[in-house]
RNA sequence: GCGCCUCUAGCUCAACUGGCAGAGCAGCAGACUCUUAAUCUGCGGGUUCAGGGUUCGAGUCCCUGGGGGCGCACCA
């Protein structure tokens, strides 16, 4: 029916671009600029002897305007498909009504729309189909391509803001030997050749040590990491994050970091770091507040706690919280199940929780001034963790103790717990300065960004079973 | 993994306590020289997620399985 598209096409303007340039045409007027556009026709009013299209590209969208006396095959032109896609040539004009339109001089179609578009009005609602057709929802959900548009530019501006501050920007193995740097469960995969299991990473953080070990005083990674746990608006097994690693800074350097970032970046975006997050107020401005763990414990449970109390006093208080606990934990454990269950999600923030116990930090240094906890915060805004972050453990005596304590507890049957890496180890003892660490997660950043309450909102193609089942 | 909810035309949705599966948009045919979700006339369109059961009769009730959503668990 329709002939061979072509091989390219020279587009000379968006929908964008044209309407910027064009703003103060006249209505009923025609200009004498010829133009090239292309893009996806998902709207058409044919009307006898004239017909309009509506051209969608990614920019926004411009009205075709097409006549019997000067469109070519103007009968196919009116006949075509919603959703195909088309190359118009033809000047720049606006009609009576006041729609900038183009005048189709020339068409071609560069592609055919062979299935039907979702309804132009109720649009693609069904989620499934929208994250399974993402090349659908992207034309059909204009919030959707806002969304992946905002989280790209989220992305190059952190790399810009990085790169400015001296960070290097380093690659990492995707593929684990050794199992470490965050308590998750990793995914496992088999190399043919070398016969031997490997793991998809949990994080890239002890690699990334190991080049700020190596001399690369400030290094970045933003890049999948894959943990193999449950699904929920707010997890997906493979997520991207940012770590950066600083030489001679510690953690409230990070904080500082932190917060400049993201306060940054919802400035570059939406003009303000004032948000609104679900409805509700977000305020981002710097600086964030900084509280302890123990400290938001009190607030929010009303409870006094510390990491040197006796164990049953500690389960007592779990316990008339409501708190349920394992035997096996320690208080550290417990400290850090008591916040998380009575505390975390009450936390509007933004809030740097701060001095997390020792006891659950395997890679962060001891406090300087606080026995019994680590110098490690996470930022918690709207009642999630951003990320995590400390002044890192750089003792590679603390640090193999740490190591095998983990090991202890993998053999004790968690598998989520990490194995002693005698390589990292080995980098600790050729010398790792005073380092501070950050790790935030770029998909949360941009749920916030884009005030979208989903993690697969935010995700292009987010991990679902199968469709045949 | 467990609990609750959900699945009807390409899309968005109807179908009272079980009683002939419908509408709008999209599609097809036609009318229309400034439309804006164009309008008007006509037409076609279904494995009601799959399989089984109860019943004279199942989209509807029951069982099994599947997809999805939410909550819990786990985590960022």
């Amino acid at each position: 029916m329709s002939a061979t598209p072509p091989y390219r096409f020279d587009r000379t303007a968006t929908a964008a671009e044209l309407h910027d340039r064009y703003a103060g045409l006249d209505d009923g007027t025609e200009t004498a600029d010829v133009v090239s556009v292309a893009g996806r026709m998902l709207l058409r009013r044919v009307q006898g002897k004239l017909a309009f299209g509506t051209l969608t590209d990614p920019t926004g969208r411009v009205q075709l305007f097409a006549r019997t006396d000067s469109t070519p095959r103007f009968d196919e032109f009116a006949a075509l498909s919603l959703g195909d896609w088309l190359g118009v040539t033809g000047t720049v004009m606006k009609t009576r009504r006041g729609e900038l339109s183009v005048r189709v001089d020339e068409w071609c179609v560069l592609a055919e729309a062979r299935r039907q578009f979702p309804d132009k009005w109720h649009g693609l609602v069904d989620v499934d189909t929208r994250y399974r057709q993402r090349y659908v929802d992207l034309w059909v959900n204009e919030e959707a391509r806002r969304t992946f548009l905002l989280r790209s530019k989220v992305i190059s501006s952190t790399r810009r803001f990085l790169e400015d501050r001296g960070f290097l920007e380093v690659e990492t193995p995707l593929l684990h030997a050794v199992q470490g740097g965050a308590t998750a469960k990793p995914f496992v995969t088999h190399h043919n050749a070398l016969d031997m299991d490997l793991f998809l990473r949990i994080a890239p953080e002890l690699y990334l040590k190991r080049l700020v070990a190596g001399g690369l005083e400030r290094v970045f990674e933003i890049g999948r990491v894959f943990r193999n746990e449950g699904i929920s608006p707010r997890h997906n097994p493979e997520f991207t994050m940012l770590e950066l690693y600083w030489a001679y800074a510690d953690y409230t350097d990070a904080m500082e970091l932190t917060e400049t970032l993201v306060a940054g970046l919802a400035t570059e975006i939406h003009g303000t770091s004032k948000l609104t997050y679900g409805g509700r107020d977000l305020d981002l401005t710097p600086p964030w507040r900084r509280a302890t763990m123990v400290e938001l414990i009190a607030e929010h449970a009303g409870v006094e706690v510390d990491v040197a109390m006796p164990i049953d006093e500690l389960r007592a208080i779990a316990k008339g919280l409501r708190v349920s606990f394992k035997p096996a934990w320690g208080p550290g454990k417990l400290v850090l199940e008591i916040y998380e269950k009575t505390s975390e999600a009450e936390i509007w923030g933004p809030v740097f929780v701060c001095d997390y116990p020792q006891e659950v930090s395997p890679l962060a240094r001891v406090h300087r001034s606080k026995p019994g906890y680590v110098e490690r915060f996470e930022p918690i805004v709207a009642g999630r963790e951003l990320g995590n972050a400390f002044s890192e453990l750089i003792d590679p005596d603390d640090q193999r103790a740490r190591f095998e304590a983990q090991a202890a507890e993998k053999d004790a049957g968690d598998d989520e717990a990490m194995s002693v890496d005698e390589d990292y180890l080995r980098a600790l003892e050729y010398g790792l300065p005073p380092t501070a660490g950050l790790g935030i997660g770029i998909d949360r950043l941009v749920m916030l960004l884009a005030d979208v309450p989903n993690i697969r909102d935010v995700i292009l193609f987010p991990t679902l079973r199968p469709e045949s089942g």
